[in-house]
DNA sequence: TTACATATGCTCGATACCGCACAGACATAG
DNA sequence: CTATGTCTGTGCGGTATCGAGCATATGTAA
């Protein structure tokens, strides 16, 4: 399976009219996203947006005492590099691919000039963005009164909604990362889930077997966010021809 | 102590120009906001936008089991009602007063149209916008890392820089909703605070005497937030004459 | 095939926090 | 001044999660 790269796998790039689309496809830059790669670091000037089609980028905050905790993803429905257009230019936060893939970069100056033509691509960009920041109250809400399991089961939905395939590529440890807990708190409640037949995993890949197993075991949070999600993304066009 | 009321006392309002300003200032409403009041329930379309002055409120989010968590607090220096000009209208979250006094408040039609001028309204919005991601990202690292006592002192220090005094009047118990926890968890904190001759409290009254104590207990989420919201927000100008 | 690095499984004690129950202290209205 | 409701203090057992250490399994590369 060898899908021909094309900007429109990007949700936000694929709602664009045409003729704001055109304007910026001269400038989208398809870039290979490898697994672990920081797209910035903290308070690091940001040079490019980047707007995922196949690649999953995780934006996560790290303590002094080098502990982390994600606090929102960012897949092909979105874009990284929110601070260039809100005015900030730099977070306080980090941003590392978290499921290697894809993506078209875009340079923060087109980014800005796009956004500040005030058009539907503004519109778009400032929707995606209140999503983003209910996802991460949402975690914050979550990692005070959700189990370990439940933040797994939200995690797993979350980021398979994202991914191409059901087969997610990656270790217990840089999950347990993700959500800030011990690698052995992940092992534990991986371990339930695939005793109950939802998942089955092998050595960093992780297959969900019965999604519907996982709806079940997980918190309300999956579902608030994938809702707003929906609400505030749904009324977007696609271009013909898509 | 009786200060005149004036829009001023929001930094957002008295950061505009005297040409937008004096465009919104007839529309501006002085309201009261008691202790408890909710400016919005999840889901629920918003009116107005309030510019808190002395008034602060928290922005929450409330399980289905009824527990809750602050993602993000809001006083003088900022907004209430961010929804309106990112397009979404709503939140799931709510916002409640938790500490009474007084805000100005605008019509949303008003402060969409202010937001769609493209102008310094909109820049400074923005920016602001940003400044509470970082304190939703935060909250959400900070509640898996940190103790209890030390998200007090970062609850402690933040409310206190939006308050007019070193007095806040607040139960433990609205505390311990704030942030997540038991209303026990609070007293043991609290008087830990107390012992060491930080902090004096009774009844619903909690006096910051020794403010260096807390920020030395404090975790490290005190200290980035503090500095996100002086660099995006550092370079207002104020008006003239205040 | 073998060696090696890495991913996962398991155990143990420690601890932060929870849930509950209840006692005492304080503020204020009558 | 007293009664009442509210706020705070404390103790108890229970549990999720942590931290550390080590055993085992499994890919991968020599």
């Amino acid at each position: 399976m060898r899908l021909p790269h094309s900007p429109n796998q990007n949700h936000l790039l694929a709602a664009l009219p045409a003729t704001d689309f055109e304007r910026v496809a001269a400038h989208l830059e398809l870039v290979a996203m490898p697994l672990g790669e920081y797209l910035y670091e903290p308070d690091e000037q940001l040079r490019h947006a980047y707007f995922p089609t196949t690649a999953i980028v995780s934006l996560h905050y790290v303590t002094e005492s080098g502990a982390s905790a994600e606090t929102a993803g960012v897949g092909n429905e979105g874009v990284v590099g929110i601070a260039l257009f809100m005015g900030g230019d730099t977070t306080p936060s980090s941003a590392m691919v978290q499921t290697a893939g894809f993506a078209y970069r875009l340079e923060s100056r087109i980014l800005k000039q796009e956004f500040n033509r005030a058009g539907l691509m503004q519109n778009l960009l400032l929707r995606y963005t209140q999503a983003l920041m209910t996802q991460m109250s949402l975690t914050a809400a979550c990692n005070r009164h959700h189990s370990i399991e439940q933040r797994l089961c939200r995690w797993l939905l979350l980021t398979l909604d994202r991914a191409p395939a059901q087969e997610l590529v990656i270790t217990q440890e840089q999950i347990a990362i993700m959500l800030g807990v011990r690698r052995e708190g992940i092992t534990d409640a991986a371990g339930n889930l695939q005793r109950a037949g939802n998942i089955h995993y092998r050595r960093g890949h992780i297959t969900v077997l019965d999604r519907s197993g996982l709806e079940a075991s997980v918190c309300e949070c999956y579902g608030v966010v994938k809702k707003e999600f929906g609400r505030l993304l749904c009324d977007v066009q696609y271009r013909k021809g898509l």
